[in-house]
DNA sequence: CTGGGTGTTGGATGGTTATCCAACTCACCA
DNA sequence: TGGTGAGTTGGATAACCATCCAACACCCAG
Protein backbone atom coordinates (compact mmCIF):
# COMPACT_ATOMS: atom_id res chain seq x y z
CA UNK A 1 0.00 0.00 0.00
CA UNK A 2 2.24 2.99 -0.99
CA UNK A 3 -0.77 5.03 -2.27
CA UNK A 4 0.06 6.96 1.31
CA UNK A 5 2.97 7.91 -0.57
CA UNK A 6 1.33 9.24 -3.35
CA UNK A 7 -1.43 10.75 -1.35
CA UNK A 8 1.28 12.81 0.48
CA UNK A 9 3.08 13.78 -2.61
CA UNK A 10 -0.02 15.34 -4.18
CA UNK A 11 -0.96 17.15 -1.14
CA UNK A 12 2.19 18.79 -0.74
CA UNK A 13 2.81 19.36 -3.96
CA UNK A 14 -0.87 20.78 -4.18
CA UNK A 15 0.17 22.84 -1.19
CA UNK A 16 3.05 24.41 -2.74
CA UNK A 17 1.45 25.74 -5.79
CA UNK A 18 -1.74 27.08 -3.74
CA UNK A 19 0.75 29.14 -2.44
CA UNK A 20 2.72 30.33 -5.14
CA UNK A 21 0.07 30.30 -7.51
CA UNK A 22 -3.31 30.49 -5.95
CA UNK A 23 -6.01 27.87 -5.72
CA UNK A 24 -7.45 29.44 -9.07
CA UNK A 25 -4.40 29.78 -11.24
CA UNK A 26 -3.61 26.49 -10.01
CA UNK A 27 -4.69 23.60 -12.59
CA UNK A 28 -5.03 19.87 -12.24
CA UNK A 29 -2.73 19.92 -14.92
CA UNK A 30 0.04 21.62 -13.07
CA UNK A 31 -0.36 19.91 -10.22
CA UNK A 32 -0.05 16.04 -12.30
CA UNK A 33 3.34 17.24 -13.56
CA UNK A 34 4.67 19.00 -10.75
CA UNK A 35 4.05 15.53 -8.99
CA UNK A 36 4.26 13.70 -11.59
CA UNK A 37 1.62 11.87 -11.24
CA UNK A 38 -0.33 12.10 -14.48
CA UNK A 39 -3.75 13.33 -14.32
CA UNK A 40 -5.86 10.82 -14.59
CA UNK A 41 -4.27 9.48 -11.98
CA UNK A 42 -4.87 12.34 -9.15
CA UNK A 43 -8.67 11.64 -9.94
CA UNK A 44 -8.21 7.91 -8.31
CA UNK A 45 -6.89 9.69 -5.45
CA UNK A 46 -8.89 13.02 -4.85
CA UNK A 47 -12.47 13.17 -6.71
CA UNK A 48 -12.72 16.80 -7.21
CA UNK A 49 -10.39 19.43 -7.01
CA UNK A 50 -12.28 20.73 -3.96
CA UNK A 51 -11.54 17.26 -2.27
CA UNK A 52 -7.55 17.93 -3.34
CA UNK A 53 -8.01 21.40 -1.57
CA UNK A 54 -9.66 20.25 1.43
CA UNK A 55 -6.43 17.77 1.66
CA UNK A 56 -4.24 20.77 1.82
CA UNK A 57 -6.31 22.91 4.76
CA UNK A 58 -6.06 18.76 6.60
CA UNK A 59 -2.79 18.36 6.41
CA UNK A 60 -2.09 22.47 7.04
CA UNK A 61 -3.86 22.02 10.30
CA UNK A 62 -2.03 19.01 11.41
CA UNK A 63 1.07 20.89 10.62
CA UNK A 64 -0.32 23.64 12.77
CA UNK A 65 -1.12 20.80 16.14
CA UNK A 66 2.61 19.95 15.92
CA UNK A 67 3.80 23.44 16.10
CA UNK A 68 2.01 24.33 18.16
CA UNK A 69 2.98 21.35 20.52
CA UNK A 70 6.66 22.24 19.46
CA UNK A 71 5.68 25.98 20.63
CA UNK A 72 4.27 24.90 23.79
CA UNK A 73 7.83 23.23 24.69
CA UNK A 74 8.39 26.99 26.15
CA UNK A 75 6.42 27.34 29.93
CA UNK A 76 5.77 30.70 30.15
CA UNK A 77 3.33 31.21 27.65
CA UNK A 78 5.33 34.53 26.30
CA UNK A 79 7.78 32.61 25.05
CA UNK A 80 5.10 30.70 23.23
CA UNK A 81 4.21 33.80 21.72
CA UNK A 82 7.35 34.68 20.71
CA UNK A 83 8.09 31.07 19.40
CA UNK A 84 5.48 31.55 16.72
CA UNK A 85 6.70 34.74 16.01
CA UNK A 86 10.11 33.28 15.38
CA UNK A 87 8.61 30.40 12.79
CA UNK A 88 6.76 33.04 11.20
CA UNK A 89 10.59 35.18 10.51
CA UNK A 90 12.48 31.84 9.75
CA UNK A 91 10.00 31.49 6.53
CA UNK A 92 10.74 35.15 5.90
CA UNK A 93 11.40 34.26 2.17
CA UNK A 94 8.47 32.13 0.93
CA UNK A 95 6.15 34.43 2.52
CA UNK A 96 7.46 37.67 1.24
CA UNK A 97 7.40 35.81 -1.88
CA UNK A 98 3.93 34.32 -1.89
CA UNK A 99 2.40 35.64 1.25
CA UNK A 100 1.16 33.50 3.85
CA UNK A 101 0.21 30.36 2.88
CA UNK A 102 -3.11 29.88 5.02
CA UNK A 103 -3.96 33.19 4.79
CA UNK A 104 -3.73 33.38 0.93
CA UNK A 105 -6.08 30.55 0.76
CA UNK A 106 -8.89 31.58 3.49
CA UNK A 107 -9.42 34.85 1.66
CA UNK A 108 -9.47 32.75 -1.77
CA UNK A 109 -12.27 30.30 -0.83
CA UNK A 110 -14.03 33.14 1.40
CA UNK A 111 -14.69 34.44 -1.49
CA UNK A 112 -16.22 30.78 -3.15
CA UNK A 113 -18.09 30.30 0.27
CA UNK A 114 -19.21 27.20 0.59
CA UNK A 115 -17.80 24.54 3.48
CA UNK A 116 -14.35 24.85 1.82
CA UNK A 117 -14.35 28.39 3.15
CA UNK A 118 -15.65 27.21 6.72
CA UNK A 119 -13.20 24.41 6.91
CA UNK A 120 -10.30 26.86 6.21
CA UNK A 121 -11.50 29.53 8.26
CA UNK A 122 -11.71 27.06 11.31
CA UNK A 123 -8.13 26.32 11.25
CA UNK A 124 -7.00 30.41 11.40
CA UNK A 125 -9.82 30.65 14.32
CA UNK A 126 -8.24 27.55 16.20
CA UNK A 127 -4.90 29.50 15.96
CA UNK A 128 -6.05 32.71 17.30
CA UNK A 129 -7.67 30.85 20.21
CA UNK A 130 -4.49 29.72 20.71
CA UNK A 131 -2.65 32.98 21.10
CA UNK A 132 -6.00 34.18 23.00
CA UNK A 133 -4.93 31.72 25.10
CA UNK A 134 -1.42 32.46 26.23
CA UNK A 135 -2.51 35.86 26.60
CA UNK A 136 -5.05 34.89 29.13
CA UNK A 137 -2.21 32.86 30.75
CA UNK A 138 -0.17 36.14 31.13
CA UNK A 139 -2.88 37.81 33.23
CA UNK A 140 -3.76 40.42 30.53
CA UNK A 141 -6.95 42.02 30.08
CA UNK A 142 -8.96 41.20 26.87
CA UNK A 143 -6.65 38.01 26.09
CA UNK A 144 -9.07 37.52 23.06
CA UNK A 145 -8.46 41.11 21.92
CA UNK A 146 -4.88 40.63 21.98
CA UNK A 147 -5.12 37.64 20.20
CA UNK A 148 -6.33 39.05 17.82
CA UNK A 149 -4.11 41.56 17.63
CA UNK A 150 -1.19 39.80 17.12
CA UNK A 151 -2.45 37.33 14.80
CA UNK A 152 -3.71 40.31 12.74
CA UNK A 153 -0.58 42.34 12.92
CA UNK A 154 1.70 39.24 11.47
CA UNK A 155 -0.62 39.09 8.49
CA UNK A 156 -1.02 42.84 7.94
CA UNK A 157 3.16 42.69 7.96
CA UNK A 158 3.30 39.73 5.57
CA UNK A 159 0.68 41.08 3.44
CA UNK A 160 2.67 44.58 3.08
CA UNK A 161 6.08 43.37 3.21
CA UNK A 162 5.39 40.86 0.18
CA UNK A 163 3.85 43.74 -1.69
CA UNK A 164 6.44 45.97 -1.14
CA UNK A 165 9.16 42.78 -1.88
CA UNK A 166 11.44 43.89 1.22
CA UNK A 167 12.65 40.86 3.24
CA UNK A 168 14.46 43.65 4.90
CA UNK A 169 11.33 45.46 5.88
CA UNK A 170 9.52 42.05 7.04
CA UNK A 171 12.03 41.83 9.88
CA UNK A 172 12.07 45.17 11.17
CA UNK A 173 8.44 45.35 11.36
CA UNK A 174 8.25 41.51 13.06
CA UNK A 175 10.67 42.73 15.37
CA UNK A 176 8.54 45.85 15.95
CA UNK A 177 6.11 43.09 17.00
CA UNK A 178 7.90 41.18 19.43
CA UNK A 179 8.72 44.91 20.72
CA UNK A 180 5.34 44.70 21.52
CA UNK A 181 5.01 41.27 23.03
CA UNK A 182 7.80 42.09 25.33
CA UNK A 183 6.27 45.78 26.50
CA UNK A 184 3.08 43.80 27.65
CA UNK B 1 -18.68 61.25 -27.19
CA UNK B 2 -20.65 59.71 -24.44
CA UNK B 3 -18.17 56.50 -24.83
CA UNK B 4 -16.80 58.16 -21.12
CA UNK B 5 -20.06 57.45 -19.39
CA UNK B 6 -19.70 53.52 -20.65
CA UNK B 7 -15.81 53.40 -19.81
CA UNK B 8 -16.45 54.83 -16.40
CA UNK B 9 -19.88 52.00 -16.05
CA UNK B 10 -17.33 49.09 -17.32
CA UNK B 11 -14.73 50.29 -14.59
CA UNK B 12 -16.80 50.47 -12.00
CA UNK B 13 -18.91 46.87 -12.77
CA UNK B 14 -15.52 45.38 -12.71
CA UNK B 15 -13.78 46.89 -9.75
CA UNK B 16 -17.27 45.81 -7.79
CA UNK B 17 -16.70 42.45 -9.41
CA UNK B 18 -13.04 42.02 -8.39
CA UNK B 19 -13.62 42.96 -5.09
CA UNK B 20 -16.29 40.53 -4.49
CA UNK B 21 -15.28 37.69 -6.70
CA UNK B 22 -11.85 38.39 -7.01
CA UNK B 23 -10.20 38.68 -10.16
CA UNK B 24 -9.60 35.44 -11.30
CA UNK B 25 -13.22 34.28 -10.54
CA UNK B 26 -14.63 37.38 -12.54
CA UNK B 27 -15.09 36.82 -16.25
CA UNK B 28 -16.42 39.05 -19.41
CA UNK B 29 -19.27 37.29 -19.37
CA UNK B 30 -20.39 38.70 -15.92
CA UNK B 31 -18.64 42.24 -16.20
CA UNK B 32 -20.92 42.00 -19.46
CA UNK B 33 -24.17 41.06 -17.25
CA UNK B 34 -23.34 43.12 -14.24
CA UNK B 35 -22.59 46.50 -16.27
CA UNK B 36 -25.39 45.68 -19.37
CA UNK B 37 -22.56 46.50 -21.94
CA UNK B 38 -22.55 43.35 -24.56
CA UNK B 39 -19.30 41.61 -24.57
CA UNK B 40 -18.91 41.86 -27.77
CA UNK B 41 -18.39 45.75 -27.24
CA UNK B 42 -16.65 45.53 -24.32
CA UNK B 43 -13.93 44.63 -26.21
CA UNK B 44 -14.14 47.37 -28.16
CA UNK B 45 -13.16 49.94 -25.03
CA UNK B 46 -10.45 46.90 -23.43
CA UNK B 47 -8.58 44.52 -25.71
CA UNK B 48 -7.70 42.72 -23.19
CA UNK B 49 -8.73 41.37 -19.44
CA UNK B 50 -5.64 42.80 -18.38
CA UNK B 51 -6.01 46.21 -19.81
CA UNK B 52 -9.46 46.08 -17.85
CA UNK B 53 -7.80 45.40 -14.90
CA UNK B 54 -4.79 48.13 -15.57
CA UNK B 55 -8.11 50.93 -15.89
CA UNK B 56 -9.53 49.82 -12.62
CA UNK B 57 -5.85 50.26 -10.92
CA UNK B 58 -5.81 53.66 -12.43
CA UNK B 59 -9.47 54.24 -11.32
CA UNK B 60 -8.80 53.49 -7.63
CA UNK B 61 -5.61 55.47 -7.76
CA UNK B 62 -7.23 58.38 -8.70
CA UNK B 63 -9.74 57.98 -6.30
CA UNK B 64 -6.87 57.45 -3.67
CA UNK B 65 -5.71 60.68 -4.70
CA UNK B 66 -9.05 62.52 -4.11
CA UNK B 67 -8.91 60.74 -0.87
CA UNK B 68 -5.16 62.08 0.61
CA UNK B 69 -6.54 65.37 -0.63
CA UNK B 70 -9.46 65.22 1.78
CA UNK B 71 -7.44 63.90 4.32
CA UNK B 72 -5.07 66.48 3.82
CA UNK B 73 -7.91 69.25 4.79
CA UNK B 74 -6.89 68.47 8.86
CA UNK B 75 -4.05 70.65 9.51
CA UNK B 76 -2.36 68.27 12.41
CA UNK B 77 -0.64 65.10 10.34
CA UNK B 78 -2.42 62.88 12.73
CA UNK B 79 -5.64 63.98 12.57
CA UNK B 80 -5.01 63.26 9.04
CA UNK B 81 -4.04 59.82 9.92
CA UNK B 82 -7.22 59.22 12.23
CA UNK B 83 -9.27 60.38 9.01
CA UNK B 84 -7.92 57.47 6.98
CA UNK B 85 -8.42 55.76 9.44
CA UNK B 86 -12.14 56.83 10.36
CA UNK B 87 -12.44 56.64 6.18
CA UNK B 88 -11.28 52.78 6.40
CA UNK B 89 -13.74 52.16 9.56
CA UNK B 90 -16.76 53.97 7.40
CA UNK B 91 -16.46 51.04 4.93
CA UNK B 92 -16.78 48.58 7.75
CA UNK B 93 -19.42 45.95 5.91
CA UNK B 94 -17.82 45.74 2.65
CA UNK B 95 -14.36 45.13 4.16
CA UNK B 96 -15.45 42.29 6.56
CA UNK B 97 -17.35 40.65 3.84
CA UNK B 98 -15.48 40.91 0.86
CA UNK B 99 -11.52 41.97 1.91
CA UNK B 100 -9.53 45.16 1.07
CA UNK B 101 -10.38 45.83 -2.92
CA UNK B 102 -7.11 46.92 -3.02
CA UNK B 103 -4.98 44.33 -1.32
CA UNK B 104 -6.95 41.57 -2.44
CA UNK B 105 -6.76 42.73 -6.34
CA UNK B 106 -2.58 43.41 -5.54
CA UNK B 107 -2.19 40.18 -3.95
CA UNK B 108 -4.10 38.47 -6.83
CA UNK B 109 -2.04 40.58 -9.20
CA UNK B 110 1.92 39.41 -7.64
CA UNK B 111 0.72 36.02 -8.44
CA UNK B 112 0.36 36.85 -11.67
CA UNK B 113 4.00 38.96 -12.01
CA UNK B 114 3.98 41.33 -14.85
CA UNK B 115 3.69 44.96 -15.10
CA UNK B 116 -0.11 45.03 -13.79
CA UNK B 117 1.47 43.16 -10.09
CA UNK B 118 4.00 46.66 -10.06
CA UNK B 119 0.97 49.02 -11.14
CA UNK B 120 -0.86 47.98 -8.26
CA UNK B 121 1.96 47.88 -5.79
CA UNK B 122 3.17 51.42 -6.87
CA UNK B 123 -0.53 52.66 -5.58
CA UNK B 124 -0.16 50.72 -2.43
CA UNK B 125 3.42 52.21 -1.93
CA UNK B 126 2.51 55.75 -2.81
CA UNK B 127 -0.42 55.24 0.31
CA UNK B 128 2.43 53.82 2.38
CA UNK B 129 4.56 56.61 1.42
CA UNK B 130 2.00 59.51 2.26
CA UNK B 131 1.44 58.08 5.86
CA UNK B 132 5.57 58.22 6.16
CA UNK B 133 5.33 61.51 5.73
CA UNK B 134 2.56 61.92 8.28
CA UNK B 135 4.76 60.30 10.76
CA UNK B 136 7.41 62.72 9.80
CA UNK B 137 5.83 65.81 10.32
CA UNK B 138 5.14 64.43 13.37
CA UNK B 139 8.70 64.89 14.60
CA UNK B 140 9.11 60.97 15.28
CA UNK B 141 11.57 58.60 14.82
CA UNK B 142 11.61 56.34 11.96
CA UNK B 143 8.69 57.77 10.34
CA UNK B 144 8.73 55.11 7.61
CA UNK B 145 8.47 51.74 9.51
CA UNK B 146 5.83 53.72 11.38
CA UNK B 147 3.85 54.21 8.02
CA UNK B 148 4.02 50.73 6.81
CA UNK B 149 2.87 49.54 10.80
CA UNK B 150 0.00 51.69 9.86
CA UNK B 151 -1.03 50.10 6.91
CA UNK B 152 0.14 46.48 7.72
CA UNK B 153 -2.07 46.91 11.06
CA UNK B 154 -5.28 47.98 9.58
CA UNK B 155 -4.48 45.21 6.40
CA UNK B 156 -4.05 42.63 9.32
CA UNK B 157 -7.41 43.77 10.63
CA UNK B 158 -9.08 43.25 7.61
CA UNK B 159 -7.71 40.14 6.76
CA UNK B 160 -8.40 38.68 10.05
CA UNK B 161 -11.80 40.31 10.49
CA UNK B 162 -12.96 39.49 7.05
CA UNK B 163 -11.81 35.71 8.01
CA UNK B 164 -13.92 35.77 11.15
CA UNK B 165 -16.76 37.42 9.65
CA UNK B 166 -16.72 39.71 12.90
CA UNK B 167 -17.67 43.29 12.32
CA UNK B 168 -17.70 43.97 15.48
CA UNK B 169 -14.49 42.99 16.47
CA UNK B 170 -12.66 44.78 13.37
CA UNK B 171 -14.33 48.07 15.10
CA UNK B 172 -12.51 46.77 18.30
CA UNK B 173 -9.16 46.22 16.76
CA UNK B 174 -9.84 49.13 14.37
CA UNK B 175 -10.08 51.44 18.19
CA UNK B 176 -6.79 49.47 19.21
CA UNK B 177 -5.27 51.30 15.92
CA UNK B 178 -6.36 54.32 16.47
CA UNK B 179 -5.39 54.26 20.58
CA UNK B 180 -1.52 53.23 19.26
CA UNK B 181 -1.96 56.34 16.63
CA UNK B 182 -3.01 58.64 19.88
CA UNK B 183 -0.65 57.27 21.86
CA UNK B 184 2.73 58.51 19.44
C1' DC C 1 -2.53 -20.95 -14.09
C1' DT C 2 -6.50 -17.81 -13.31
C1' DG C 3 -9.90 -14.54 -11.63
C1' DG C 4 -10.60 -10.39 -9.34
C1' DG C 5 -9.18 -6.45 -7.06
C1' DT C 6 -6.17 -2.47 -6.51
C1' DG C 7 -3.68 0.96 -9.11
C1' DT C 8 -2.54 3.19 -13.34
C1' DT C 9 -2.87 5.36 -17.79
C1' DG C 10 -3.80 8.37 -22.00
C1' DG C 11 -7.11 10.22 -24.04
C1' DA C 12 -12.22 11.64 -24.49
C1' DT C 13 -15.92 14.98 -23.08
C1' DG C 14 -18.65 18.77 -22.01
C1' DG C 15 -18.55 23.12 -20.38
C1' DT C 16 -16.29 27.62 -19.83
C1' DT C 17 -13.30 31.34 -21.18
C1' DA C 18 -10.82 35.19 -23.40
C1' DT C 19 -10.55 36.82 -27.68
C1' DC C 20 -11.91 38.06 -32.21
C1' DC C 21 -14.79 39.22 -36.21
C1' DA C 22 -18.17 40.31 -39.98
C1' DA C 23 -22.07 42.67 -40.28
C1' DC C 24 -24.96 46.28 -38.67
C1' DT C 25 -26.72 51.14 -36.96
C1' DC C 26 -26.64 55.77 -37.28
C1' DA C 27 -25.17 60.52 -36.93
C1' DC C 28 -22.77 63.69 -39.63
C1' DC C 29 -20.90 65.99 -43.68
C1' DA C 30 -19.54 66.87 -48.65
C1' DT D 1 -28.18 61.81 -50.80
C1' DG D 2 -24.38 58.75 -50.53
C1' DG D 3 -20.26 57.92 -48.00
C1' DT D 4 -17.63 57.55 -43.81
C1' DG D 5 -16.28 56.12 -39.51
C1' DA D 6 -17.19 55.60 -34.63
C1' DG D 7 -19.85 52.64 -31.94
C1' DT D 8 -22.50 48.24 -31.45
C1' DT D 9 -23.89 43.48 -31.73
C1' DG D 10 -24.41 38.27 -31.52
C1' DG D 11 -22.13 34.76 -32.43
C1' DA D 12 -17.67 32.21 -33.91
C1' DT D 13 -13.21 30.27 -32.44
C1' DA D 14 -9.53 28.22 -30.29
C1' DA D 15 -7.76 27.14 -26.01
C1' DC D 16 -8.23 25.43 -21.58
C1' DC D 17 -10.09 23.03 -17.74
C1' DA D 18 -12.20 19.71 -14.38
C1' DT D 19 -14.02 15.54 -14.80
C1' DC D 20 -14.69 11.00 -16.43
C1' DC D 21 -13.80 6.51 -18.63
C1' DA D 22 -12.36 2.25 -20.89
C1' DA D 23 -8.59 -0.35 -21.06
C1' DC D 24 -4.43 -1.91 -19.13
C1' DA D 25 -0.70 -3.68 -15.50
C1' DC D 26 0.24 -6.04 -11.51
C1' DC D 27 -0.35 -8.99 -7.65
C1' DC D 28 -2.09 -12.47 -4.76
C1' DA D 29 -5.56 -16.13 -3.38
C1' DG D 30 -7.69 -20.24 -5.12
Amino acid sequence: MPMTDKRERLIYTAADLFHRQGYHRTTFADVAEASGVPMGNIYYYYKTKGDLAAAVIDQREAEYVKLRAAWEGALEPRARLRSWLDTIIGGCDGLVAHGCPFGGLSHELDKEGGPLADKADATTTRLIEWSAKQFRQMGLKDPHALGVEFVARMQGVILVAGIMRDAGEFRRQMDRVRAWLDSL
